[in-house]
DNA sequence: CGGACCGTTCGGCGGGCACCGAAGGGTCCG
DNA sequence: CGGACCCTTCGGTGCCCGCCGAACGGTCCG
């Protein structure tokens, strides 16, 4: 017998975190970036506080969550954009032959709200991100056939319209987040989160229920007509 | 309560293949690009042949390996690089704690040799994936600043050299992989592998041992001193 | 055809872990 | 200060799963 490869046992540990439904229904919900309380992740994923309470230890002590404490509220969140994008590869992964069918006209009508438009951890996905990531590249700001980069132009596109690029640590500017409901890559790394701060700020977009969709308002509208020439009423 | 996100199943069940220690020495095993045998895999994991067929069984079954039966042989590989890259995903993400000392020379000689050199599923990787990787970058062929993307130089000096870049599918042409040993991404992708195959097939490196690591050859010194301006030795 | 070899199937064993409810500590508020 | 609320800790239970050895079927070779 050889000796295993010695990170082997790093590998099944890290992946065990994910391998549990529960703590799977906890990661996912907490892809829309925000923090949620222990409780809300308890009633999510429909386990009993106790429960919900030893897996968010676990993700917590696994480098995963990030966790903050305030009055009798345990607050609780994605670590880093490094462990969100292990998140979302692995849901891309799994997405393929997961293809079935919401059982409820409500889960229905929520399946699309999601499948038009949402957050994947800070940036934008479904069929708005996408929509977003394909106008940029028309335009030449950005470059998907040699790999997934801005180009000088786009650049000075985010300069000139205020978007400031902060260029943290080793976040790469730009990155393709595979989408998992259109399949196709959509703007991620600094400059898709500056994106999406960006629509959500100015009012573009306004998020609904508590997850991760969002919904383009009138002044979205107008401005992803301009900016882009989406048209908005189209990703329906 | 609340339904579970319906992903969440899926995702449990994908990262359930991973988070056994004997299924993640196997994948991490097969990151050579090869097929094994699974006499092979279960000598490397050090568990009973037995055993290793039925992981390999569930591997296979999940999508993950490929296999193919040769006479009395199963041999089994990566199922695509799709697969490669999630378990290059998650071994980069569980390196950064997991930097323990290896126990006896002969693996410390082994694990610097993998350091200087390896492949890394279809791509070079370690010092000299990373300095080849910069190499591109210094001379205008790749870009990183922005992304992650190859130039039109880049394009030009992939076709003058003779290294076919076939498009197949949707895997990008230029794509980052964090490399676990220097903490920095190296060149995969099309192009990466295009790289590497030429430097296998024109004598620049070989394979030695059985698994990842591989040594440049004097050819291979001249190689990449006249295309790149590296200096082989000091990869050492 | 007999023996060596590779792989799979099966029964059985043992450990690990997700789950719950009850009890308790900490925080906020009236 | 008492009660409502949020969360954690602890004991107990049941299930799942990784492991092995033994037996068996297939393949190759002398």
């Amino acid at each position: 017998m050889t000796t295993k490869d010695p990170g082997a046992a790093g590998l099944a540990r890290l992946a065990g975190l994910f391998a549990d439904e529960t703590r799977a229904a906890c990661l996912l919900a907490l892809l829309d970036g925000r923090a949620w309380t222990a409780g809300e992740l308890a009633r999510h994923a429909g386990v009993a506080a106790s429960t919900a309470s030893e897996h968010l230890g676990k993700l917590v002590a696994g480098g995963l969550l990030a966790e903050e404490r305030q009055g009798r509220h345990r607050y609780v969140r994605l670590a880093d954009d490094r462990v969100a994008q292990l998140v979302e590869d692995l849901a891309a992964q799994v997405a393929p032959g997961a293809a079935r069918r919401p059982r409820t006209l409500a889960a229905a009508g929520a399946g699309s709200a999601m499948a038009r438009a949402r957050t994947c951890y800070d940036h934008l996905a479904g069929r708005l991100g996408i929509a977003v990531t394909d106008a940029l590249t028309g335009l030449g700001l950005l470059r998907q056939d040699t790999g997934f980069a801005l180009t000088d132009p786009g650049l000075a596109w985010f300069d000139a319209h205020g978007i400031p690029l902060a260029r943290t640590g080793r976040r790469p500017l730009a990155r393709g987040c595979l989408d998992w409901t259109e399949r196709r890559p959509h703007l991620a790394g600094v400059a898709g989160a500056a994106l999406c701060r960006h629509a959500l700020d100015a009012g573009w977009c306004v998020r609904i229920g508590s997850e991760r969709a969002v919904k383009v308002t009138a002044a979205g509208d107008r401005a992803l007509s301009e900016l882009f020439g989406i048209d908005a009423a189209a990703l329906r």
